[in-house]
DNA sequence: TTGAAAGCGCTAACAC
DNA sequence: GTGTTAGCGCTTTCAA
């Protein structure tokens, strides 16, 4: 399979009576070359399928066209679109995306950085893990600092350091679009299953949500604030579980992100209790799967394209030496499906 | 941020009064270097945080440990549970994926190869688009052909060359798991919403359904064999809408995948019809979707993980001039949920 | 055990 | 326009 030596510039220059410089002035298009001569060698790069080595390149360039990405869960729906889109809005402005998942493990946060370092990214982007903690890890904030020390970081996130961009999505308007939304169609019982109070995310909402609530006059019931062991479908069902023994159900439900939802919503299901016409359903972040459940389940939406590309841009534009950014807020709106009704 | 220039093992020599072929040896374990200078130069590469640069290494190394992954629809849950599993098995083996998204156009396959080729991956894994064909297109196959003289190509599917090793979901014994499940259960009457025809694991498919229905004695009813546009939602509402209109129902359908059997189900819903109580579904893949609605989908599994690892390992040994192995079947087993019931 | 030196494949500065 | 040459930051002989 690979029995044949690599060809280089040199055995295209050779061949082609030229000087490997001319051979590499043609590949760049940094300067001109006789037609004539560009034609022979284009013509041997043709014949030989000829690709230059990438990594000769970058190490004159200084600039290798690779992005990191450091991810907590790529398996998770909301870093699957985020990630998803970034790997598009890259690619459209010709850089790779390189993808490690830490399943938010500290080693492995480590190694990612360290491998990425290595190869000498143009710039790391990252989303989840310890990033998002409220309480931020003195540890990891070494990590990060000496490491945007050498190399362009942005964080999807909040950005815990000053140095550090971050694109986040706006957590505090998200919950004013989900309260004022259901509050204007006559809910006034409100409740919230939500995970992650160690997570500036979780963390915003749950103040926003008391300030929501209190503004639009509401009360709020201790029991129907439901905190949930984790993010995913599971927990979901175990927040379902404990909404069955109530005396009395809230009208609404907001979930904190999609998998609970997801989970919440089937289980309730199971117990009889029917969304939207017993219980209206309100996630977070609006991805694929909100749409994949009967009744499909109403989210709010970052829009994951524009918030990638905000996030690659300004990686690229740090790395280009650009003006940093603090702190970028991403708009949420409100996606509108079957799990919402209005009460009378 | 990058104002300091990068430091080099020639910095860390000097400071330490040692020669950079020493830094290295240190550096890769290569050689025994006295513990004295070791713990000294160990000493500096804490101080600088020092990071050899993976390019320079993979100049002279010839391996750079990274693997391509040219994949059709990352947002797809299928490739999603295969890439997902394909990053973490190569994350487990020291190598790091990049990853490629062509949405099933061959101009981004041939600009994916490129980059890859470019950057001198050991092995490259290609899933979905034109590989899939069941009537292989000739161009692909040369830019396959080309590529495979130069780096590995693995295939995950069925190989169209002999010099490629395909590792492949097997598709026939996918379709005997599912009918003879359905048999089993008292189910005479099945039918099947599909697309792909121009694929090899549909038209595969196809021809095992009917070999299958043959072998139990049952007839294949026109009306059921139901051929949608796409692999997506919408196209599975497509099928269900067909259904609604027909004299008499099958007891049992099956769907070419989750996407489609999910969008198959929840229109069906809409229609009045009830799953499992007035039709059975069985899909195929099994990916995580699957559970999230109600009434969860029975799907025919490959486990994820050793199809990734399988993949990934067959790429490794081939980079290191190991054996090829030409065709490999993940072989499927079915995972009941709440989709089927049984007929009596 | 260690250092000097060549080389990996390319780009870019400098001359012509 | 084009060739020569000197790096880029490592690893790896080859000597010592």
């Amino acid at each position: 399979m690979d029995e044949m030596k690599n060809i280089t510039i040199y055995d295209i220059a050779r061949e082609a009576g030229v000087s490997p410089a001319t051979v590499s002035r043609i590949l760049t298009g940094s300067a001109n070359v006789r037609t004539e001569k560009k034609e022979r060698v284009e013509e041997l790069i043709r014949k030989y399928q000829f690709k230059p080595n990438a990594m000769a390149r970058a190490l004159t360039d200084t600039r290798t066209h690779f992005i990191g990405m450091v991810v907590a869960d790529v398996s998770n729906p909301y870093y699957h679109s985020l990630f998803t889109a970034c790997i598009n809005a890259a690619s459209r402005l010709g850089y790779s995306l390189l993808l490690f998942n830490t399943l938010s493990n500290s080693r492995m946060e480590e190694q990612a950085v360290t491998y990425l370092l290595e190869h000498r990214v143009d710039a790391m982007i990252i989303s989840g893990g310890r990033i998002d903690l409220a309480q931020q890890d003195p540890d990891f904030l070494r990590l990060l600092e000496s490491t945007a020390r050498k190399t362009p970081v942005v964080v999807a996130g909040r950005s815990p350091l000053d140095m550090i961009p971050g694109v986040a999505a706006d957590h505090e308007r998200s919950m004013d679009l989900a309260i004022r939304h259901l509050v204007r169609h006559g809910h006034r019982k409100i409740g919230f299953v939500y995970t992650g109070k160690q997570f500036y995310g979780t963390r915003e909402k749950l103040l926003r949500f008391e300030a929501d609530m209190a503004e639009a006059g509401l009360e709020i019931r201790k029991e129907w604030l439901i905190e949930v062991p984790g993010y995913d479908m599971r927990s979901g069902s175990i927040g379902a579980d404990l909404m069955s023994d109530m005396k009395e159900l809230p009208t609404a439900m907001l979930g904190i992100n999609d998998l609970v939802s997801v989970g919440f919503q089937k289980r309730l299901a199971e117990h009889g209790i029917r969304v939207p016409e017993d219980i209206s359903l309100l996630s977070f972040d609006d991805t694929y799967i909100t749409s994949m459940t009967t009744p499909a389940i109403s989210s709010v939406d970052y829009d994951y394209d524009q918030f990638a590309d905000t996030l690659v841009r300004t990686a690229i534009n740090l790395s280009e030496g650009g003006p940093a950014v603090h702190q970028v807020l991403i708009t949420p709106h409100l996606n509108l499906k079957e799990s919402c009704r209005r009460i009378d």
